[in-house]
DNA sequence: CTCATCTCAGGCTGACTGAGATCT
DNA sequence: CAGATCTCAGTCGGCCTGAGATGA
């Protein structure tokens, strides 16, 4: 057996958390960022992957186009694009049907690091579902994705609690 | 080119997030705090309620074995026990057997709020899991506490990466 | 005028790090 | 002495709000 001396040893979680959806998703979200982290170069890269995929798939974009698809704060994605231009990722150019707009464009060397960041996280996934067969991997993208569009859909919005009394 | 006079609809998320575990997992852990925020009468009770139940369940601990249960930073854990103390809700007794410990006790009152926190924070796992019927949500419970169980196991380090080359 | 877009400024929270005092 | 526990202080990123300037 292992003869750790183990200085600390975990300790289980109560079985009501072990049965809560949204404890179980935090406890996930954590341990995915952490993954993900350890597997790219540098931090804060992760926003920079969801937009350089979204600008490879959808073309040029505005911010608040990106921002709506990928559920980042306006202002915040103001910062993830002063980044991707300063390292050539991206260029922000004004779009010529709406002046309001910035057209965000990938670069050549935007896809060439996207492609580097896929296989980081790509590393990363294999790490978070190692436990898992790949049927229940697809299961499990399956239920997450119905849930994620469930409620893309519905908007951010705490959608309405029933005439419930405001104790 | 579309002439979408939508105000601003949401916008589809890259398939390539879309598909992504850890991407699913920030967003629905995201969704899990929102709503679970809106369902419970004071912010910042999500804790109370992961620290009162394993204190229901397990009885008396020390804060640096509800730490290693509940994932919690012990530094963090200082400040959750002194409000559930100042409520009334649990007490801190010195332990006789080791003293540089403090044995949390959950008391009479922590029980009953432990229930209403109970109620609140199912009824936002309802709204959580709104789309999956009865069987799905068994299915997918089961999966996220499989891969729970792993990385708690393991621990939280980031697991050695491989010999790879630390470009 | 109303609305959308981009930007900046700031606040809040949760997760984390580091250090010190106490005790085993 | 090493190691565990509790506490405090401070950092960092994500998420949110509000406001201003520009333009549809």
């Amino acid at each position: 057996m292992t003869i750790r001396p183990a200085p600390s040893p975990p300790g289980d979680p109560p079985e009501r958390l072990r049965r809560l959806p949204s404890w179980l998703f935090n406890r996930l979200a954590g341990r995915s960022n952490r993954l993900v982290g350890a597997h790219l170069d540098r931090p804060g890269r992760r926003a920079d992957y969801a937009v350089l995929a979204s600008l490879e798939e959808s073309g040029p974009a505005s911010q608040a186009e990106l921002a709506r698809r990928l559920a980042i704060d306006r202002g915040d994605l103001v910062g993830v694009i002063d980044r991707l231009e300063d390292d050539g990722l991206a260029v922000r150019r004004p779009d010529r049907n709406d002046r309001r707009r910035n057209a965000i464009t990938i670069t050549a060397a935007g896809r060439r690091i996207l492609a580097d960041l896929q296989h980081d996280i790509e590393a990363a996934q294999e790490e978070l579902l190692a436990p898992l067969e790949p049927a229940q991997r697809e299961t499990l993208v399956a239920l997450l994705q119905t849930l994620v569009d469930h409620h893309h859909a519905a908007g951010q919005e705490p959608e309405e609690i029933g005439g419930r009394p405001r104790r």
